[in-house]
DNA sequence: TGTCAGCACTCTCATGGGGTGAGTGCCAGC
DNA sequence: GCTGGCACTCACCCCATGAGAGTGCTGACA
């Protein structure tokens, strides 16, 4: 069975049809609303040669035909990549990103936001990693009596600290010196390679401090290879419950729970590629939670550096062209907006 | 029109048979189900009654009574405090609140993930705000060529940071002893009482720096005002799609909406008083957004400060038995977890 | 005076059947 | 290969019907 033009033309005007109606689409109908130049009888058979192919379907005999996930990704591969957002949404884009914005964090919740504002869906932005980021410092900073905070800043201006217990005997001098020390030695890693054994070779020879040295250990190995999982921002989850098919509590219920267990969407962004708008439709999602959704996500850097990933979360049933466009222009502006600030 | 016992009684009953069957109670079913030694009848001549007062009403002539939110606010009043949780709930408390928790963070996380799988509703849990803890020290650890990381730290443990410019000519010796002599003068403060008067006398004299002195004073004026919003944990969100009341898609969508603008809950959560358990039902919430919801938090404390709060969001046919002892009882255990921990 | 059985009444909700309309598949003719 | 015609299939709306739940009222009784 070949996939001719006329093919391509209805198959592109059933997903369109029903993107916007959330319905079945009738052959007369097509026949009218699209000028296709030929009767309902000829696009009957031709929607029955897709349906054949396994790109449409029917929920019953006297239905009009709804696309597969198979045909929304043929659909989708059809779309050319590079269709402009209008002119008035990538306006609002760089004013609400253009911003003076004062932390990090900020800039990634305002993309959320804008993101799900913009398409209706739920969007996630995930903050850029700490692994991917460059060591710049660590300090040990006295708290009190035996205690100290641990802090490490990346060249990018994030920071990470959790309080420590000091061994007995240590002086703010001792700790400003190893924390030097320490720092001087692993400028310039990656956060994500700073292995124990690395930490080991840093801090070997200022075995004075042996057990202070072991906490400060044991915290960065710990936490930087675990607890570094980024940041997510979630918004417009709510968005989901107006679509039809998330209509039935169970599916709303389902769906939601997605939102509230950051792990499988930090999961399914992270397959996202580095290049292009990666788009990921119902039974593609390798994680079942996502198996009545598609995702559409791209990268952003930040300055020289691997930033996160931008995406949204929708039915199947998603304004491809639209979503596609609109995390393409608010990755890019992402990382516009993180080259030139904290 | 007086409110006798067998008022009392009936009230209590079709309050308690309505949160268990989300439906309208009759006065047969009340009479064969509770022990009430009167007939039927009787029973509808007392709900009449009720119905007058206020506390109940029905939908349309053929049903049965439920509740009105003053009818809860009465029967929540009526209820002994002090009601204990079941011994597996508390257990099950103890053991997921009192493993070697890392992080502040992690114990308040917990506390919300408990209390919402434990009631089957949504959970909201403030982290310790950070106002109410005492300032320990400022550091301003220097970030490569101009750019330098603010950070202050609490008694607690807990801290903030951000990235600021350095202006021309500074050292990291003059960093230090600046962070030295203005960490010692504010020592012991509130940091919700570091104003910008009180800054300003604290840094006077060390007026060689007054540009980077001014942007660590522009910083801690904003961000402590006003960033200091504590954190929210969130949880649980998607039980409340189970719940009857929440059936239809716009109700859905309007509660969501809630969970989704933290700042409309932080408001909420912050009426609550620091002693005891507080209840707030229906339309007694401050904030419409809240209406059909009913909200029942208390106060944890953080160490010898106040900590921040704890609470649950259900419907307003909330089993609220269970749910004061669940807030209580997690609440006392959060102030034990963080009296002995970072 | 409070309680209760009896009764008429009201209203919701589930059920089922008929009609309508949208849409299909197939076929014969151009 | 395209098209008009036609029979057929379902989903869905509408409406009538009846069952069931529950109420309010009344009059009798202790």
């Amino acid at each position: 069975m070949q996939f001719d033009a006329r093919k391509r033309t209805v198959l592109r005007a059933v997903v369109e049809e029903h993107i916007r109606s959330a319905e079945p689409v009738g052959s007369e109908h097509l026949a009218v609303r699209e000028h296709l130049r030929v009767s309902p009888a000829t696009i009957r058979s031709t929607m029955a040669g897709l349906e054949e192919m396994g790109l449409l379907t029917h929920p019953h005999t006297s239905a009009g035909r709804i696309p597969t996930d198979q045909g929304y990704r043929v659909y989708v591969d059809m779309l050319v990549e590079g269709e402009p957002l209008p002119a008035a949404d990538r306006q609002e884009i760089r004013r609400r990103l253009g911003g003076t914005l004062e932390e990090r964090a900020e800039v990634t919740d305002q993309a959320a936001r804008i993101l799900a504002s913009l398409t209706q869906y739920a969007s996630v932005v995930a903050a850029p990693g700490f692994q991917h980021q460059t060591f710049q410092s660590l300090h040990v900073v006295p708290l009190g009596e035996r205690r100290a905070l641990a802090v490490i800043a990346t060249s990018s201006g994030a920071l990470q600290g959790r309080p420590i217990d000091l061994p007995e005997g240590i002086t703010a001098e001792d700790l400003d010196a190893l924390s030097r020390a320490i720092s001087q030695r692993l400028q310039g890693c990656r956060v994500g390679e700073l292995t124990y054994q690395r930490l080991e070779q840093a801090m070997g020879e200022a075995s004075r401090h042996h057990r202070l040295l072991e906490a400060v250990k044991a915290w960065l190995r710990r936490d930087l290879a675990r607890g570094a999982r980024p940041r997510l921002h979630i918004e417009g989850a709510r968005h989901l419950l107006r679509e039809p098919e998330f209509r039935q509590p169970e599916a709303a219920t389902r769906v939601l729970e997605v939102f509230e267990e950051e792990s499988i969407l930090a999961e399914a962004l992270a397959a996202a590629p580095v290049e292009g708008v990666w788009i990921s439709i119902g039974a593609e999602n390798r994680l079942a939670e996502l198996r009545s959704c598609s995702l559409v996500a791209a990268t952003y850097s930040a300055g020289d550096e691997i930033g996160g990933t931008v995406g949204i979360v929708g039915p199947t049933r998603m304004r491809y062209r639209h979503a596609v466009a609109a995390v393409r222009y608010v990755a890019d502006r992402l990382s516009d907006a993180l080259r030139t600030s904290p």
